[in-house]
DNA sequence: TGAATATACTTTGTATGCAAATTAATTTTG
DNA sequence: CAAAATTAATTTGCATACAAAGTATATTCA
């Protein structure tokens, strides 16, 4: 072959979407119980951990696209999920708060990690700790 | 905590998105430079391994969705990069063919995959070669 | 052989991901 | 202090990803 450098298998970064999508795709399921999309279940999981934070600090843990978030955010506010403030101290600023039924969300939640350990079955604890690694180094900022 | 498996830090899911997103938004200024977007990449490296294939061998080999791939084959024949031809055989079969210019653009591509190393550059090969153990562990049907 | 299935692909509608432009508010500077 | 620069969000336009429905062609099977 010309260019083996051009080869699909050799491609990590194929792998890396493949493997994304797959995975997505497998939280659809259980998801759709809870009428959350994947993105929705991030900005969730970041508010479970810490409610009221601004619409910045929320960008910033989930690497979610500050464009879609202002669109995310608008339909879970649209599902009662979550209520969009204005902060009184910097007026370019939002913060974001949980609303009851948000709130509440995260004990029907709290299975779904099990359930998505499926799509890791062919991979020991130890492979899956060491694949966590391996993926904050691409994530570095270099 | 209440529910720490539900922690963004415990989520490799969360990971695999970040890294998967990360390193598409890298290939967008090498890529941009062939008038391509990473999907429609992905196609090319395809057909120059192997020209001639139909849309479904397509959809195996690059794991990019159905729906999708009649969009990205749409736009890509409009750009001369490949045509799309009726299968005389089995006349529900659509077979890819590279044009000229889809063919030729190899050799600028060819430069890509180095360019892209820098993601990668906290990494060692070995460790490279790791995460694509690792990453194809996930990708097995289980 | 004709109806039921299955296969290959397309279409449609919703939800992002991303870059670039825009708006509003705050901070920095000259 | 006022203009310039910066920051926080939103908006816009394009390109997927995905599920589900639809279309056309082939195959299977009673």
């Amino acid at each position: 072959m010309e260019y083996p450098q051009l080869k699909l298998d050799n491609q990590i970064c194929h792998r890396l979407y493949m493997a994304s999508n797959r995975i997505i795709r497998d939280y659809r399921e259980p998801l759709i119980k809870l009428d959350l999309t994947y993105p929705q279940y991030i900005v969730m999981m970041a508010l479970w951990e810490k409610d009221g934070i601004t619409i910045a600090e929320l960008l910033e843990k989930t690497s979610i696209d500050g464009g879609a978030m202002t669109q995310i955010l608008k339909k879970m506010t649209d599902k009662s999920l979550l209520s969009i403030v204005k902060d009184e101290d910097d007026k370019r600023r939002k913060v974001i708060k949980l609303e009851p039924h948000g709130d509440e969300l995260r004990h029907q939640a709290a299975s779904i990690p099990d359930k998505i350990k499926c799509s890791f079955s062919q991979m020991t604890d130890q492979e899956a700790q060491q694949l966590i690694e391996l993926l904050d180094k691409v994530n570095q900022e270099s």
